[in-house]
DNA sequence: GCTTATTTGTTATTATTTTAACATCCATGC
DNA sequence: GCATGGATGTTAAAATAATAACAAATAAGC
């Protein structure tokens, strides 16, 4: 067995029993007692460990993968993760007080949740996991939430009494992601029952705030809930092309874009 | 400082830095090592902490914990931990395939969720962060959940789209919890919303299934949500005196002991 | 094939933690 | 006020882990 081959099997036997002792990883890797040092000191160099006397656990920093990434869409190896990020925090500047939101699903819409203001009052209604797991732990972010039937790849909540919930609601802006958008064929996303919850979203919001970085301009989905002119802002990264800044701002769209 | 919030405080110390020592938590809390071990060796009989050599960390099953335990009721200091956990893994067992459930608010149904079966298939409708928390993960569960506005000392949302959604559902079994439970003045609970919820539930459900641990017989709560006699099955633990269980068996509810 | 460098193992020493026994403090009831 | 039981603190001995220095094995270069 080869050193890096060790080096991956202590961070899966981290991952799965949580911490371990030197004595236990040696027997495990069947090695002695100093090797599993050795090669403990390199990961806690890399910051993938932390050491205390008798144990080791996974560095805290790097454990968000226990369980907050269970209600998280955000992998690790997830693509345009700096320009999502940076459009979500872009697009929680935007929050005001005693404004009521609307916070679509989508992992772009995560990382807004994340940056969500704690200093003002609002209120927030989601329909999905990722979203729900940020709002509620905010003390000054009044929380409510569209059930239904639960979607473990979307990690969405959906059904009639979600629809009826988000159409008796009127939000002051709703932050809404899409799987593509083009100026053509408008903005469009992946399930129908995403569309007819981003439908009803679009119906009882006064401000329409889009959220997409810049892989998705020119994407065209298979279901289609808005044209680019319903939408009264729209929050992406500093990848946008020329052309298309130039159609959006054309079209009387406020923009927002976000340096990476 | 007392005791228990000595305990709660070494919770609130792993869930923040993962894991700690035993010199470090007894600096924190300004007690003698010896107090910190002590302490330290209750919460391990409660299968809340794992201790290493010369360190401490959450216990794994509980660490679904790091954010979980934000979700949860479940506090170190709360009150009848062990019957509750009894109760709820015996309610638990109760199960059939394709059962379509309602699981109640509160922290009895906690454990009920946390000792849900994987090896058959149902769907399980619920309307608090708890037990959600728990449903979510089950490749085996199908979850439904009846959204509203979040109350974030019962974890539970509520609302009048709740309330539809539990209505038109059609449970075959549910498990309610209560606050207080008297053969003369009924099954009751604490808050307005809690009530209109449970009333909901009770009508939806083919058999009704109470869970309440002993210390509850005998109680009256200000809000009333039923008659014990509209219950088909009720699980408690083995502290129940010999009178009330006269009482319940007389009323043909069928009765589960929970050993502890 | 030999030498050299790198990795791994062994051992003894040092430091830390655990355990246990006993002392002290504090609250409670008589 | 005094006695009692529970919780907390102190101390020393035993167990376990960390460190360091050196030896052995393996791999790499010539």
């Amino acid at each position: 067995m080869t050193r890096t081959e060790r080096l991956a099997r202590i961070l899966a036997i981290l991952e799965e029993h949580k911490a371990s002792t030197v004595p236990e990883l040696a027997g495990e890797l069947d090695v002695s007692h100093m090797t599993v040092r050795r090669d403990l000191v390199s990961l806690v160099d890399d910051e993938r460990v932390k050491i205390l006397h008798g144990s080791v656990i996974l560095h805290p920093k790097s454990d968000s993968r226990s369980v907050d990434s269970y209600y998280s869409l955000i992998a690790a190896g997830s693509l345009h993760r700096k320009q999502k990020r940076a459009i979500g925090a872009l697009a929680a500047s935007l929050v005001e007080p005693d404004d009521a939101l609307i916070i679509d699903s989508g992992s772009t819409t995560e990382y807004l949740a994340k940056e969500l203001p704690s200093d003002r009052p609002y209120s927030a209604l989601s329909y999905s996991l990722n979203v729900l797991s940020e709002t509620v732990r905010r003390k000054n972010c009044r929380t409510l939430f569209a059930g239904g039937v639960f979607h473990d790849n979307t990690l969405m909540f959906e059904g009639p009494e979600a629809l009826d919930m988000i159409r008796r609601y009127r939000a002051s802006k709703a932050f809404i992601s899409s799987a593509g958008l083009s100026a053509q064929f408008g903005v469009t996303c992946m399930n129908p029952y995403e569309r007819e919850t981003k439908l009803a979203v679009m119906q009882s919001s006064l401000r329409k705030i889009l959220l997409v970085d810049s892989s998705k301009f020119g994407v065209v989905r298979s279901e289609w809930f808005a044209n680019l002119s319903d939408f009264d802002e729209l929050v992406t990264d500093s990848s946008l092309g020329d052309d298309d800044e130039t159609i959006i701002r054309g079209m009387g769209i406020r923009l927002h874009i976000a340096r990476v």
